[in-house]
DNA sequence: TCCCATGTTGCTAA
DNA sequence: GTTAGCAACATGGG
């Protein structure tokens, strides 16, 4: 369930074990990852980080992409004790990187090496113009805005929720309403808070854990994500829970702004729209 | 048993 | 064209 902050400390702490090493062995244990067999024998030239994914870069000029969606690991040298929904393994000459999901959502796959623009990376950080830009035009709430990963790369549900209660912007404020100085605290506050998070490998809500199988520690920092009715640790007020766009979203309604459109609850006409809706899964 | 979950994609409807 | 809301993917934890 990584986010940014979890993508780049395995990133970090894999960049010395893998620079240079050759890959010696494939294993796969889940045909629905899509890995060819002519990785043997190659390099690993660098790591790198794209949003949530992680890059390794290969000698020949391919990359091997990873994203580990909402449960994959990536684990390096546990023993020959495989851990549970171990699902790939790549063996180096110095050790072997273990890819375990749960889920079996994670996915794996070998790319030719793009020189693309990427989108905006917060934590090289953001420039308020560049926000103003790409949320030009737009209506959608402040958090929708910052989980699109086209306009920005890597922040996920937690963290949007951090960035927000830092900037004290509420989550359903538009776009369109939120002002160029709003949108400098918006960057100031997205900086911070991932760089902190990064500074403590990550958050463990459940499972996540590093390279090395170690939880982190952000989770002891979180100001309002999971902290429905706790006291706002900067006014006191209770953390608010809603729903958007499905994902659990938590806020100050005292100190985030008492929002003029959004923030309220949605209008009771939403509650009966749904009869049409197609039917749960039978079994 | 039910509800929830750190992500993404694809569909429908407005 | 854009946005909102789901359901799907598959599994585990509370």
């Amino acid at each position: 369930m990584p986010e940014l902050p979890e993508v780049e400390t395995i990133c970090r702490q894999m960049e010395p074990l893998l620079r240079g090493a050759v890959i010696l062995d494939v294993t796969v244990r889940d045909a629905k990852l899509h890995v060819p067999k002519d990785l043997v024998g190659r390099t690993v030239r660098t790591v790198r980080r794209t949003g949530k994914e992680v890059g390794l870069v290969l000698g020949d000029g391919r990359v091997i992409r990873i994203h580990l969606r909402m449960s994959g690991h990536l684990l390096w040298n546990v023993g020959r004790e495989e851990p549970p929904h171990t699902r790939c393994i790549l063996s180096f000459d110095r050790g072997r990187l273990l890819l375990a999901d749960p889920r079996r959502f994670a996915t794996l796959s070998v790319h030719p090496d793009s020189t693309a623009e990427g989108v905006p990376d917060p934590l090289e950080g953001l420039n308020a113009p560049a926000l103003v830009r790409a949320a030009k035009g737009r209506r959608l709430p402040a958090k929708a805005f910052l989980l699109d990963q086209k306009s920005v790369g890597g922040i996920g549900n937690i963290y949007a929720c951090e960035i927000l209660h830092r900037a004290k912007i509420n989550p359903w404020k538009t776009t369109g309403q939120i002002t160029r100085r709003e949108w400098d605290r918006v960057r100031r506050a997205a900086r911070s808070v991932l760089k902190k998070a990064v500074d403590g490998r990550g958050t463990t809500i459940s499972d996540w854990t590093d390279l090395f199988g170690r939880k982190g520690t952000y989770q002891n920092h979180l100001s309002v994500y999971g902290r429905e009715g706790e006291p706002c640790p900067r006014c006191g007020a209770p953390v608010a829970r809603r729903v958007m766009g499905g994902r659990g979203t938590y806020y100050c309604p005292d100190c985030q702004g008492r929002d003029e459109k959004g923030g309220l609850p949605p209008s009771g006409k939403n509650e009966k729209m749904d009869a049409g809706r197609r039917p749960r899964t039978e079994r």
